[in-house]
DNA sequence: GACAAAGTTTATGTCAGACAAATAGATCAA
DNA sequence: TTGATCTATTTGTCTGACATAAACTTTGTC
């Protein structure tokens, strides 16, 4: 019996898809850490390196007595990459999904626009490699989705503001988890390749205003193909 | 000899800080968990409790042999509240203080015509009851400060988009740290009162753009204000 | 009977020591 | 030189115990 298999964060996962899941609703006690250590067949000090990890993401809270409650969804930090990843198995994604393409297109624009008047030479060579390699990719959507991920993330990092970098991680996270919704459309990553190009070539010339408005636009046609997408799902199973 | 007292959340605080001051810088290695462990008096349990702590928000990794490393920067979860926090005991506030204050250019302006097209009224309602809060503090700048971020943070939670409530309450920290760099203009509080109010009638309007505008105008002037707080403690401390 | 003080119960928080697993670095062999 | 093996060390996990805090119960008093 080689108990000691090591589990990891999957532990943390675990509890907290349940947590997702429903089965502890906000503001429940879920059961005691005693239990949840029997129950997964952990020993009791698992169980607690897990929970303080949710804890640490503002998830849960504990006090001697009452037990381990679910904190209200709203105080949960959405931006943390784990809280996102586990939420994205709830049921309603599609909201989500509209929800993230709202925070896109309210920070994107904006740091295009400080990237094109900041960034140093070799941090928009780090964006233009990213695009060399959305075009190296070709049709093939799998792989033009990395390059395209590291174009976005690039913008965000060259703009050297620290905050503006941890949105990026956040964004670059729910860009991955959505990457089915953004994909349905055959050809699409092809044809957004100029849009691209126009975002690259606006920073370059550090042009603000021209950069902004080509990640507007760039985004706007991300919108509407994930609208698609999501109306492709709906559709698919009513 | 009451050597079990708790410890709590202070044992995560007191390693931060230690990383963050530079003790161990990015990339290094820092002592094993016994050594640690021995030198802050307490169990290996609870150094491995805040060291996960740290880890969960991106500051720390370790693996078996090569102990626990010190992480770039880079992916620091500068969102979450904790880091935060930590890293505003940095020598270089200011420079994070404009940072902030970037972010809030972004973001804010942006959630106000969210928030004037889609809030409820019950919404719009908690956004009223902190300005009325505001306008009772009269001139007393600490009364006046809680109001003032519930004001900011009740707009964000109104567009009812969670990634915006969350950067709502990573805000609301950086702006209770920067605290004392806002207020060292003595009126200022007060003659912001009538810009909120912009605001405020704007959302009851349910006027987009005038809404954002309205808020730009009010960030712009509370910018300024930070940066004339950051020169005088320039200049106070050479 | 109402109410305050003391005791009981039970959950988390902390401690201590041990073994398991993984791996970087040293040792050894071809 | 290069490859495989061995060793030492560090994190990861388990077990069991006690400390602490707080909700609950009981008791004692007016």
């Amino acid at each position: 019996m080689p108990s000691r298999r090591r589990a990891g964060p999957s532990v943390a996962d675990a509890i907290a898809l349940r947590v997702v899941g429903g089965e502890w609703p906000e503001g429940a006690v879920l059961p005691t850490e005693i239990e949840l250590a029997e129950e997964l067949g952990l020993a009791r000090t698992s169980v607690r390196e897990a929970l303080g990890n949710l804890k640490a993401k503002g998830m849960l809270v504990s006090r001697p007595k009452t037990g381990t409650r679910v904190l209200p969804r709203i105080q949960w930090n959405m931006l943390d990459e784990d809280v996102l990843r586990w939420c994205w198995s709830d049921q309603n994604r599609e909201r989500t999904a509209l929800h993230l393409m709202q925070l896109r297109r309210i920070v994107e624009p904006a740091a295009c626009e400080i990237a094109a008047a900041c960034a140093s030479d070799t941090e928009i060579a780090v964006i233009e490699r990213a695009y060399r390699a959305m075009d190296a990719a070709g049709a093939d959507p799998v792989a033009f989705a990395g390059p395209d991920l590291e174009f976005h993330r690039a913008i965000l990092s060259a703009t050297g503001n620290p905050f503006l970098i941890s949105l990026g991680a956040t964004i670059e996270t729910a860009l991955r988890l959505s990457f089915e919704l953004s994909t349905r459309q055959p050809g699409a990553p092809r044809k957004s390749l100029p849009m691209h190009r126009d975002v690259l070539d606006a920073i370059w010339a550090r042009k603000p205003a021209e950069a902004r408005l080509a990640m507007e636009t760039l985004l706007g046609v991300t919108e509407s193909n994930i609208q698609r997408g999501l109306s492709a799902v709906a559709a698919s199973s009513p």
